[in-house]
DNA sequence: GCATCTTATCGTATATCTACGATGAACGAT
DNA sequence: ATCGTTCATCGTAGATATACGATAAGATGC
């Protein structure tokens, strides 16, 4: 089970170790949380909260979605994001298989 | 609940970033695994296990004690590494409080 | 003491991350 | 069409991370 890539590090680490690394930003962790208390909202709602640029909460939100644990759908001008229950659901799964 | 430093960022994501970036390596994430199978090893046993320099198991292994997730005690020349029960316990009750 | 074994740390090269301002692209409203 | 709004992307500077060889530090054995 859990078949060795190379290196003694399986699938499942790398999977695990990419999306801890998105959570790896205090930033993006606030972000989750805010998304997931707001239900879903626009990426000018969460520069306003942050105290960031809205440059870097764009690619806050790059990275978290890269990682599939936000999604955002594009409404007009503007793109509403809210957190992608099932990657969040993987990544509890594969934080379980911890010791 | 859950108190505000500053900017929306609460303590908790503070700790769950920290921890998560201990766990954003593969290498770092098989260590851990490794050291849950094997229950307890020297660091020299990890480094003949992975495709990686001593210097580097050693920069990885501090890493995940700065974190608190893995510990490491003196005997003779050695150090025995383990998973520490406690830290883990703690990233999965900070994982629970995601959505 | 001296040699050996094991691990941590130093120094360093390369790569990646993080932050921002500036710009571009897409939409709605006038 | 032109403006204003919203967001993504580009370019970039500075900070961190990652990897390694070389070296130091600590314990054991002769």
């Amino acid at each position: 089970m859990n078949p060795t890539t190379q290196d003694n590090v399986t699938a499942f680490d790398e999977e695990l170790a990419a999306m801890a690394r998105a959570l790896s930003h205090p930033a993006r962790v606030a972000i989750v949380r805010h998304l997931a208390e707001a239900g879903t909202c626009i990426c000018g709602e969460i520069v306003q909260v942050m105290p960031l640029a809205q440059a870097t909460v764009s690619q806050h939100l790059k990275v978290l979605k890269e990682a599939g644990l936000v999604q955002g759908e594009v409404d007009g001008p503007r793109t509403c994001y809210c957190v992608a229950p099932d990657g969040l659901k993987r990544f509890k799964e594969l934080v379980a298989t911890l010791p």
